[in-house]
DNA sequence: CCCCATTGGGGTCAGCTACC
DNA sequence: GGTAGCTGACCCCAATGGGG
């Protein structure tokens, strides 16, 4: 149908392929070849779909979010393109939110026509400069470290955990463990929704002040408490930036939560910790 | 030293033409 | 007849090599 009547109508496998096909391998020549040969729609209008997309969805969360419990991540996002001496590649923060029980789209994309300017306008991170208010994380101190020499009455569990492995079957793995522990209905697949990058480098206090901005703001247009998950360096900084501004901020008013992973070196120990 | 070619995705524009 | 989908041509990006 696209091919004998391509100006009437659009159909929704054609241009299903074409979207898949451009994300996938970002090529225009292969769009153009499988839309001669009447198989997905042209490349034209692959790139009207994609815009009109991202010009709906915006910095949107998808779906209706209110029975949903939501959460952000941040981290640097690298495309460590192989130049020859390694500069001019892109280093930024990237932001998704983590949304349970997963929220979709439902409502249909419109044809619109954008120019490039506009897409560019539409999911944009105001870039706030970080000055800060106070340097309290100085004044820090750390406890004295006791001394370590104490015997780990643990050490044997690996031991035990292999002998009790074929006595005690079946013992559930990483993905069973979540469901051995868990009690009551499963809440439910979780979505993820991307939100703008950031073209700063995502350790610079300016991108990570940027990011706790955003999503700040984010929590307050859907009323949601705002929780912002680092990995460790950048947790710390982060932190230091809550802690640092001054009473009566954005931040504080808004119950910020900033939280980070636990380090890999950890998983070892949880994983065994589980056999207990 | 200058000019032109290579790579491929994306942007732009002119021109054609199907469709309303 | 007007509109807009579509195509093809051309240019841009950057580094490098080859020919004149």
């Amino acid at each position: 149908m696209q091919a004998s009547r391509p100006r009437a109508l659009i159909t929704p496998l054609q241009l299903g392929l074409g979207v898949h096909v451009h994300h996938n391998f970002a090529s225009r020549f292969l769009v153009s070849t499988l839309n001669s040969l009447g198989f997905c729609s042209s490349y034209y209008e692959v790139q009207k779909f994609e815009s009109s997309a991202a010009a709906v969805q915006g910095v949107d969360l998808p779906g209706d979010i209110s029975n949903s419990f939501v959460q952000f991540v941040a981290d640097n996002v690298d495309h460590n393109t192989r130049t020859i001496d390694g500069l001019n590649t892109f280093h930024g923060m990237g932001i998704i939110a983590g949304i349970t029980p997963g929220t979709k789209r439902t409502q249909p994309i419109p044809r619109i026509a954008f120019s490039t300017d506009e897409i560019k306008a539409l999911a944009k991170i105001e870039i706030k400069y970080y000055k800060p208010q106070s340097d309290r994380m100085a004044e820090l101190s750390y406890a004295e470290l006791k001394n370590l020499n104490t015997l780990d009455k643990t050490f044997r569990l690996d031991l035990l955990s292999v002998i009790v492995w074929p006595l005690k079957y079946p013992i559930p793995m990483w993905s069973g463990f979540m469901q051995m522990v868990q009690t009551g209905d499963y809440p439910g697949k979780s979505s993820v929704s991307f939100l703008p990058m950031i073209d700063l480098n995502a350790s610079d206090m300016t991108c990570i002040y940027s990011t706790l901005n955003f999503v700040a703001n984010q929590a307050k247009r859907y009323d949601i408490t705002a929780i912002l998950t680092f990995d460790q360096p950048l947790y710390w900084k982060a932190l230091s930036i809550v802690e640092n501004e001054n009473p009566g901020s954005t931040f504080e008013v808004y119950g910020f939560t900033i939280r980070t992973i636990p380090h890999r070196d950890e998983l070892p120990r949880l994983n065994r910790e589980s056999y207990e």
